[in-house]
DNA sequence: ATACTCCTAGAGTAAATACTCTAGGAGATA
DNA sequence: TATCTCCTAGAGTATTTACTCTAGGAGTAT
């Protein structure tokens, strides 16, 4: 593995363990076994580690191809959505932790990362259409009833995960499910 | 005002604007107006000043009743209640923005946030009870779907002006208002 | 062989940070 | 007046942090 491989790798495994703030490059670039200087010759400063990190991140929101591509969805379908989201944010839950500081602090992150999420959105939204025209759904026909389920399910899918860290719960598979069920909750009242 | 009551205002308005991390006691003293070793008499750290910070949110839980007591709750009561805890969680922002390394690093902190968290959590569940014995609402039979409605209208209160911020949005009654209609959507098909 | 590019180590530095220490002021009490 | 407690200022220090600089190794092309 090359040295900026292992320096994003090994970043990406402390920032998750100890937060951004606590992890210093020397930190890292001794985690990482090279020197201070090797690892400010990959990169500039910590900032543009952590772009990197995001970088990444966002290439692999764009990328998953969620849904089968060869038969029309079914509910069960939605299911495996949502868990494929709390893997991706589960890796770099770092990133979601500190979402507000880390978007404060650097224009050009918070500009990448909204773009991706308002199209990750968007996708969403799709989906859910394609759900109700695949008659897996029956969307209320006021469109900001639907938009509010949407936002809501949004919001768990995005902060779920954050939420059982603060009570203290490890985060398996059993919990992610949990998670599901939440999700699946908000649109019972709402299926076919 | 008292120089500790002007170090702890001073900085929950710095955390709330800068995040933890940023602000350093020196910088704390200098907004303050005092000296370094006037803030290192009153606090021994930057922990306890947060410590001392988290105390006072605790209390400001502990202590607030927001139903009145003189009637039976109504449906729009319920409303009031959420809007309160926004307004609480906005106060102390930069802690709910930070919870997981917040919690992870101070294991007293830790103990006190989430007994007080808690006691909440099922202040709220006998309020969601209160509220379907005065026939507001009617909670389903089963035990287990009411619990998870409460998981997610409670994750929503905790997590929508986080959510808000990451999305760049600026906080204000209009805001509020809506992460309060999303609250009632979660529960309108349960509506007596 | 020479030179050139890419990468790496590690010593070194300026600034920031957390925290200490000493000297002393203000007001109450003896 | 003397003393005692509580509070305050500000200089000073050890450590950490981000970041720089120089010397050189390993391949590859000439």
């Amino acid at each position: 593995m090359s040295a900026r491989e292992k320096i994003l790798d090994t970043a990406l495994k402390l920032f998750n363990d100890k937060g951004t703030a606590a992890v210093s490059t020397n930190h890292i670039a001794e985690a990482a076994g090279i020197s201070p200087g090797n690892l400010y010759y990959h990169f500039r400063n910590k900032e543009e580690i952590i772009r990197e990190l995001f970088q990444r991140l966002n290439t692999t929101w764009e990328t998953y191809q969620p849904l089968p591509q060869d038969r029309a969805p079914i509910i069960n379908d939605l299911e495996a959505v949502i868990k494929s989201n709390y893997q991706i944010i589960w890796q770099y839950r770092f990133a979601y932790r500190e979402l507000v500081a880390l978007l404060r602090q650097d224009a050009e992150l918070r500009a990448n990362f909204l773009a991706v999420r308002q199209r990750g959105y968007e996708g969403f939204h799709q989906l859910l259409h394609t759900f109700s025209d695949a008659g897996a759904i029956r969307l209320p026909d006021d469109p900001q009833i639907a938009n509010e389920l949407q936002e809501i399910c949004w919001l768990i899918s995005e902060f779920w995960l954050t939420s059982l860290e603060v009570n203290g719960r490890k985060v398996n598979e059993a919990e992610m499910q949990r998670g599901v069920n939440l999700i699946r909750r908000v649109i019972q009242p709402y299926l076919a």
